[in-house]
DNA sequence: CATGAATGAGACTTCATTCAT
DNA sequence: AATGAATGAAGTCTCATTCAT
């Protein structure tokens, strides 16, 4: 695990919330430095750029959602109900970290050039990861049998996608942010049942 | 129907590859121009700024995805086959139009700041075109009773998804060029019969 | 006398509503032949640039001013009476022609570098012609003797001035409309009395 | 008081200078930047816009000026002297600040229509400043009764047109630099006796 | 460790002007 | 005469990054 400093982590913070409102485009190192209340050179001492800074977060991230998954498994729970959390596992963490669940949903490869080939290494382990829970499930006999990572990129796609609808604010978004999960769930378990 | 000059046509033809390969960001009008082989100021007089390029190539490819749909349809194609082909409609296009496919499984509204609203706006209209096409077949009862527009996103999340990773240049890529239309179809047809 | 088309009555027209507004930066040329209905073309064929569409209407308001003057001097008006109509002419003209009259209390030969000697030598002609009025009070004793094209080149400041501070739309402006003729007339004539 | 830095002052140097001899259109950034000897990114760090540069140089001027006339009354000087005094005061400083004296007597609001507004207030507010010692000159029975901020705004006016001939570097320019000033508070003591 | 002034490449955009029709 | 599409130079401004303090 990352050590992260005080510091690093209000920068974090900060920006979390401004690439999640106006994408890595839009939020220049300075209103980074600004919201965090530290200065410009404070984060060059910690990331070698602001592109290292949007990798932390989103590696953090993936992270995050690999751990909730994992501890679900150590618990028992049967991979059936695994599908089902991984699909929703966005909304899970939405009260708490409305912010990050936002900048996932909102972040594709092409957001930069040159970080193109290391978000999608990011995309593809965490798919991967996801991948690999399918198969354990078809051994199982409780997923049928599919190409598992089509499988995991179709299922992760679709959560981003409802989740990015459920983050707007009007009628819509409300609804799917009490519905989501469930209907979300059940899509998937469809989707995937023997 | 919007008429399009020959130049025109050149400039959305290079734009279109140049945004795929490098997003919205990474693409400057001067390449366009190069590209296209025209000035920059004749980009300016059909145009009024860079996002209105982006967003004609997006309008255009929207409606060309709503047109396809559209002729299956009045050739008489039942719902529940529609809502396979939405899936798979991506796949269809891509011999010939791989770049755009790219651009639209690469771009979301967070592309740009200003151009989030109208972005999200023209995706909200293609997910609500998707959902009514569902709603007819909620009613022929070929489809199962769902949350439409939820149902929708998922839809074009997971096709958007698996799109984007069988455009990669790798063995997954290769292999889902191949099966990702059945494989996305039947995820798709799972998830949503009755 | 300059013959003047129809069209180019038309450019001039708009044109000096556009500059009097928005200066001649602030003017384009695709502004003026919008606005004035006609192609941006056709304004070429008339005028060998934007700077001589400027210069065109200065020109002509310049000479505008010399008729109303030569026009008193012909009716026989005493130089000390001429003084006071030199620094009130812009307000006899307001009514009529209030764009030109901004357009003249706002230009000063800064308003373009390549501009500046030509736009110079429209004012000191004018100032030159006013000198001669002056000098022509001082040999009838009407006039007390004086530097006459500072006093010139004061007078035409005051007034340029004093125009331009009525022109503003408030309490101010609306006052100066009525009472400034007389007041500048008599600072005038107090500064020039023998 | 502003505290500048002493890049701020090469800066300000350079751009009075420049604006004087091209106007505000007639003056890039870059050439700023140049003759300055700093980098663009510097005069931004600065100034928010070219704009900004602008308005700091012009307010400097007009605080400049109106601490000349301030001292003057401090040191008891009557009223009539005031009048004459405002109205040659440009030529006081042409010596040591002739590019500043330049730029104001070449500068009128409209040079960039976004900044007319902000011009226009500094101009007023200057000329404000001088109607206030009209006033007191009244009160004093030492200037004849009158509408103050006409009278300010003519006596401005005048003394700009004046000093800009002045500035003209031929016979006549050279002749008013000698003669201008006494000429000038002539010509307004007259103009504002009782 | 921390600061933030300074850099300068490069982005978007405007606009006077030309010229084939 | 008239048109307006096309040109491309030039302008303002932003921003990631560096470095002396």
């Amino acid at each position: 695990m990352e050590k992260t400093t005080p510091l690093q982590e209000r920068v974090v913070q900060a920006a979390v919330k401004l690439f999640a409102g106006r994408g890595f485009h839009g939020t220049s190192i300075r209103a980074i430095a600004c919201a965090a209340g530290v200065s410009i050179g404070a984060i060059y001492h910690h990331y070698r750029s602001k592109e290292e800074v949007f990798l932390a977060i989103l590696r953090r991230e993936y992270e995050r959602r690999r751990t909730v998954v994992e501890e679900l498994k150590a618990q028992g729970m049967a991979p059936k109900e695994l599908v089902r959390c991984v699909a929703s596992v966005h909304f899970e963490l939405l009260d708490r970290h409305q912010d990050s669940v936002k900048l996932l949903a909102q972040t594709l490869p092409t957001e930069h050039p040159r970080l193109q080939a290391r978000l999608r290494a990011l995309e593809e382990e965490y798919a991967g990861y996801v991948a690999e829970l399918l198969r354990e499930g078809m051994l199982a006999a409780q997923i049928r049998q599919c190409h598992a990572l089509t499988a995991a990129h179709a299922l992760l796609g679709m959560a981003k996608a409802v989740t990015a609808r459920a983050l707007e604010d009007d009628a819509v978004g409300h609804d799917l942010r009490v519905r989501g999960p469930e209907e979300l769930a059940e899509f998937a378990w469809r989707a995937l049942c023997p």
